[in-house]
DNA sequence: CTTTTATCGGTTTTT
DNA sequence: CCGATAAAAG
């Protein structure tokens, strides 16, 4: 048995790999590069603990950053492995809920305390900048948000910050947002982490008896750890328990986040003995890729250093595509994928990354008009919409009278005549009497508060949670339905026409994931919780709810951040430019360049054969068009190994190149032959536009583009789609 | 209190 | 240019 699961673990592992799974140091740090097999190590450290060293499942725990990660990391190991289900395997967060679920009581929190997102948290700090009279435009609850966010990720609470700054201007609305949170059971992402770091400080009982349960513990993408999560990991950690930490430094593109690189170099001087293994080689990408992509990172200062190789070959060229605009550039890419598919490559292996979200629109656009069916990744998760989350409101001041922030979005969705005076007014009772908004408003229908349409508004909102209440331990699904239709959700969305529909539908949804969510009694055991009600909310919390559809063919299209740990035969990296990637607000940051390059790094580790880099010579900004400079990421690329197709873009550039002889010579200068049909000077006739002169002309064949002298204007036209003809005039 | 009109601002987002 | 919020009219 023993020979079986070790063939299982070793199998077709190289050396690098295989010398950093059996790692016999207390401490061993991954550098694992793009492709270099890092979760097959993982999985085998796994199995060759519990199969070699005689570790038992409880014994070991896994930590990743995203549920996704979590969820193919359980699948693989209980593949081979039929105890999987009782490791501890999830994300930071996940784990510090179970922590917080199993431990409420010793963390100061009711049983029912309920998990919010970010948005709810920016809410939270909307309304708290309101009681203090603090107008949005000084300090936004956007800002406000994200400020105890970052205080948080350091582990710092209110009064922390206080001790180490002296008092901000903002620090009494931290107090007041934790104050808040507090009284109404509500823990927000960055809570999880330090409230479950705080239950292990304060409870030495309970921090030896986790610190005793745990014999190592491993972590994946250990570059995107922030530092309380390295505390939190440490703490947990304590003396006698080992760490395997899987990571790349160059691929740490959560900076704005919290993120914080140096936990590598500190890991490495502070967990010692450590072992510090290297993964080169890459089996995903060309030898070409990766070169380009080396090649690039190798501007960045202060790496740990890594140089990937492939086995795999040279491959083709990295294109370089510079296009007129943001259309040409669509147009472009569909071009390049006509061409993939026609060689028998499939749309699934496509992907069309970008910086920033808003960059999908055009593309989409033209995609759509050229029929190729495409998927949008990112955006709006299922949990984060509107409708559903007022759904789920409706739920959680149910389960918990004293949710003051579901009880705010909910009061007045659908519209039953409770504005913002009579809300003041609640708020005002709830203050001075110590209640809940809910029972203040409970209160005020007795004691007649109210008048005319609020009245009536605020006794049916009062009623309808006595009517809920008796629904309350039984099926969640029929629960789910009843609030959704007698809320009158359903009817208010209804109304909106055809979102609306759509908004119905999501509604239909989410009753569907209700009935999903209880019958999961692992969920249930680990959390463990045994209210159903319960139970469905903590798993919905901390769960985008994206189903990943697969199972079509369809071209992916997503951000950069997006397509991390995610591979495709075929790639085009958009809008190469100036201001746009590198983004000109990121690198206000002293490390934001460099963050940028990374983002270019892990962008063009996502090829595996065929990577497209396209930029736009104009660009639509906020109206008005602007005049764009290729971005500097791709002078940094070797010429020897970029083909470029908008040739004369190149030369155009120059801000940022560093030395002229990298500059292509410009398209003007091309010598005419069989692969430029429309030489420099030739006159054509267009469909449209009628005669015309070719005063310049841009990359080769098909690929081809010239700009065309008509009587009215000057335009750039694409071989491939003009119809052009030679016009034999006199 | 709700609907319409003006003004403003505009990254990335695993949890 | 677009979408999200804030004052002004219904």
């Amino acid at each position: 048995m023993q020979a079986k699961n070790q063939a299982v673990w070793q199998e077709g592992l190289n050396d690098a790999q295989l010398s950093a799974v059996t790692t016999r140091l207390p401490y061993a740090l991954v550098l694992a590069g793009a492709g270099s097999g890092k979760t097959r190590v993982l999985i085998a450290r796994m199995l060759y603990l519990l199969s070699e060293r005689g570790y038992g499942p409880a014994q070991v725990l896994a930590l990743t950053f995203t549920n996704k990660a979590a969820g193919e990391m359980r699948h693989r190991l209980s593949a081979v492995f039929p105890w999987a289900n009782h490791v501890w395997m999830g994300t930071f967060h996940g784990i510090a809920h179970r922590l917080l679920r199993l431990h409420a009581r010793e963390a100061d929190l009711p049983d029912s305390f309920t998990v919010i997102d970010s948005e709810d948290q920016q809410r939270l700090c909307k309304r708290i900048l309101r009681e203090h009279e603090i107008d949005e435009k000084v300090l936004s609850s956007k800002t406000l948000a994200y400020l105890i966010g970052r205080e948080k990720d350091q582990g710092r609470r209110a009064h922390d910050v206080a001790q180490a700054y002296g008092e901000l201007p903002w620090l009494p609305l931290y107090e007041a947002y934790e104050q808040q949170c507090q009284v109404s059971g509500l823990v927000d992402f960055g809570e999880l982490l330090l409230r479950s770091y705080e239950l292990l400080l304060k409870h030495p009982a309970l921090l030896a008896h986790y610190q005793g349960r745990f014999r190592e513990i491993l972590v994946d993408e250990f570059q995107d750890t922030n530092r309380l999560q390295y505390q939190w990991l440490k703490l947990l950690a304590g003396e006698g328990c080992g760490l395997f930490v899987v990571g790349d430094d160059d691929q740490s593109i959560y900076g704005w986040r919290g993120a914080e690189v140096a936990n590598i170099r500190d890991f490495t001087e502070t967990c010692v003995p450590c072992d510090i293994v290297r993964l080169e080689q890459n089996y995903r990408s060309t030898q070409t890729i990766l070169s380009a992509a080396n090649a690039v990172i190798a501007h960045n200062q202060g790496r740990m250093g890594k140089d990937l190789w492939s086995a795999q070959g040279e491959g083709e060229k990295v294109g370089h595509y510079a296009a007129i605009n943001e259309f040409d550039e669509a147009r472009y890419i569909v071009q390049g994928i006509r061409r993939w598919q026609e060689t028998g490559g499939a749309l699934a292996d496509v992907a069309v990354l970008y910086r920033s979200n808003h960059q999908s629109r055009v593309l989409e656009q033209v995609l759509t008009r050229e029929g190729i069916p495409y998927k949008v990744t990112g955006g709006m998760r299922f949990f984060e919409r509107a409708e559903v989350k007022d759904a789920l409101a409706y739920t959680r001041l149910l389960l918990n009278p004293q949710d003051d922030a579901a009880f705010a979005r909910v009061i007045n969705t659908p519209t039953r005549g409770l504005g913002e005076k009579s809300l003041a007014k609640i708020a005002l009772l709830a203050q001075q009497q110590h209640l809940s908004l809910l029972e203040a408003t409970s209160w005020m229908v007795e004691k007649g508060g109210f008048s005319g349409k609020a009245l009536q508004g605020a006794s049916t909102f009062v009623a309808l949670f006595k009517q809920w209440q008796a629904l309350r331990s039984g099926d969640v699904a029929l629960l789910m339905e009843a609030i959704i239709k007698e809320s009158g959700l359903w009817d208010f969305y209804g109304q909106d026409g055809l979102t609306g529909e759509g908004r119905q539908e999501n509604l239909t949804e989410l009753v569907n994931a209700a009935s999903q969510y209880q019958v999961d009694e692992d969920a249930a055991e680990a959390l463990a919780i045994t209210d159903p009600l319960l139970l469905f909310l903590a798993q919905t919390a901390l769960d985008a709810g994206d189903k990943g559809d697969t199972e079509r063919d369809l071209a992916q299209l997503m951000t950069i951040h997006a397509a991390k740990g995610l591979e495709f035969a075929w790639v085009a990296v958009t809008g190469l430019e100036e201001g746009i990637f590198p983004l000109s607000r990121a690198l206000e940051d002293a490390d934001g360049l460099s963050e940028e390059r990374r983002l270019m790094y892990v962008a063009m580790t996502r090829a595996k054969q065929s990577l497209l880099l396209t930029s736009c010579s104009m660009r639509r900004f906020h109206g008005a068009e602007s005049l764009m400079q290729v971005s500097r990421f791709v002078q940094e690329i070797p010429t020897e190994l970029i083909q470029s197709i908008g040739a004369y873009q190149r030369s155009a550039v120059s801000a940022y190149s560093q030395s002229s002889d990298r500059s292509l010579e410009p398209a003007a200068s091309v010598q005419p032959n069989s692969d430029v049909p429309f030489p420099k000077g030739s006159k054509v006739i267009h469909a449209r536009f009628g005669e015309g002169l070719v005063v310049a002309v841009d990359g080769l064949g098909e690929d081809g583009r010239v700009q065309v002298r008509f009587c009215d204007a000057t335009r750039w036209l694409l071989l491939s789609v003009a119809k052009l003809e030679r016009w034999q005039g006199e």
